[in-house]
DNA sequence: AGTCCACAGGAAGGGCAGGCGA
DNA sequence: TCGCCTGCCCTTCCTGTGGACT
């Protein structure tokens, strides 16, 4: 772009009438004001919590359902009327959220303890401190605090299929060792049968309470959209048939409103991009493969090398194949290491690997005997087939493979 | 009925980065 | 600074196993 057309462009940007009056309403970071269809679950999670307004701990909480039925933004939202409330009030309560699923930062026992202590302000280094030390750390400084302490635990079907619930049965029992203020827990899962393997103990004490999210139906999901949609973009800018087919999408992909909601908000920028002056179908299909791009992209980048690799030669073999097995990856896999100069892990640790993303969602293994040939684990993608040339693209940048 | 494949996945321990007390 | 501690990632070694094949 020269410097002339340079400005003509942004001029033309400034001339052109955006679809939006509040892009906002559409980012996930958005808090709405009120959650639709969700009257009942809000009313009883804000049930269960009151009497920590009164200074009485409340019974430990496990919310669990599918992702995108609202269960974080409820919880958030009760918790922060609590907040403002307490704040008003001069009641001592404090909030801690903590997303278990951060990969390095609360992923572990270790880390995830020190991102608790890091919530009362002490800085724990990365390693070198024993796991009790961390423990001890954490329980000083909630011990200096008073009253009640609500410590929600996003995600944490991710952190306990890693490293097993002994992390959540040391913090049910925390209370016992506190003299000062008291803890509650509020787990929220993704993974609706995550209790089903748990230790008894940790499970009745985790789920004193339990809160279930179910799916939004279609036409919930629409609603939901709408409502959105009114305050985000001006009046008549969504083409008839626009806010159902999101809605569609959405109950495709198991009724994530968020999904719904996000990808309402890349067809409108998408739709503005190409001065378009109405969010049309095209438009919807453009941004749905948008943001498969973008999450496979944000997946990948932060990988670190050897898991790159590996994930590399599952799809380069997925493209000659439907079903791949461990072996075949492990070979190609060495064949690549070889290629760029890194050095090969053992099978063992590529095993591991290969688990690691399939709690990551990027792929599904089921564990089949091949009899006379064998046992081993039968991989399929879980993110769709589409997008495994870009994912190849981007993996051969990433790698440097030429 | 017994064999044997090709792994799964548990256990133990090494190396590394980093913390702590002397 | 040094010796010893830790968590994490990884390797080594190992036992277990479903079912096709003999």
């Amino acid at each position: 772009m020269t410097k002339n057309n340079l400005t003509t462009f942004f001029e033309e940007f400034l001339h052109n009438k955006s679809l939006f009056v509040n892009r906002s309403a559409l980012l996930s970071s958005y808090t709405p004001e009120s959650i639709p269809h969700r009257d009942k679950e809000m009313n009883n999670i804000a049930s269960i919590l009151a009497p920590a307004l009164k200074q009485e701990k409340p019974s430990n909480l496990f919310i669990y359902g599918n992702t995108g039925t609202g269960k974080t933004l409820v919880v958030k939202h009760v918790v922060k009327n609590m907040g403002e409330i307490s704040k008003n009030k001069k009641i001592p309560l404090k909030v801690i959220y903590v997303n278990c699923k951060l990969k390095r930062v609360a992923d572990t026992e270790y880390r995830l303890m020190s991102q608790l202590a890091s919530c009362f302000g002490k800085a724990i280094p990365s390693t070198g401190l024993p796991t009790d030390e961390v423990y001890k750390s954490f329980y000083s400084a909630a011990e200096k605090e008073q009253g009640i302490i609500l410590l929600v635990l996003d995600e944490v079907d991710q952190l306990i299929k890693k490293v097993g619930d002994n992390v959540l049965y040391n913090l049910t029992r925390i209370n016992e060792e506190l003299k000062g203020a008291q803890i509650s827990i509020l787990g929220i899962s993704n993974d609706t049968t995550l209790t089903e393997n748990m230790d008894i103990r940790v499970k009745s004490s985790l789920s004193e309470e339990d809160v279930f999210f179910a799916l939004y139906n279609a036409v919930e999901m629409k609603s939901i959209l709408q409502e959105r949609a009114s305050k985000a973009f001006h009046e008549n800018t969504i083409e008839q048939g626009v806010i159902e087919k999101c809605a569609a999408y959405a109950a495709r992909e198991h009724g994530d409103a968020r999904k719904a909601i996000e990808l309402l908000r890349v067809a409108g920028e998408l739709a503005e991009r190409s001065k378009s002056e109405k969010v049309s179908f095209e438009h919807i299909d453009e941004a749905e493969e948008k943001l498969e791009r973008e999450k496979i992209f944000d997946i990948i980048k932060t990988q670190p090398k050897q898991f790159q690799a590996v994930l590399y030669s599952i799809i380069t073999l997925k493209n000659k194949n439907p079903i791949v097995y461990t072996g075949e990856i492990y070979d190609l896999y060495k064949k690549i290491c070889f290629k760029i100069g890194l050095r090969p892990l053992t099978q063992r640790r590529v095993s591991d690997i290969i688990g690691e993303f399939e709690l990551i969602g990027i792929i599904n293994t089921k564990t089949i005997s091949k009899g006379r040939y064998g046992r081993t684990r039968e991989i399929t993608m879980s993110i769709p087939s589409s997008t495994n040339p870009l994912t190849k693209k981007i993996l051969e940048e990433e790698l440097s493979i030429a």
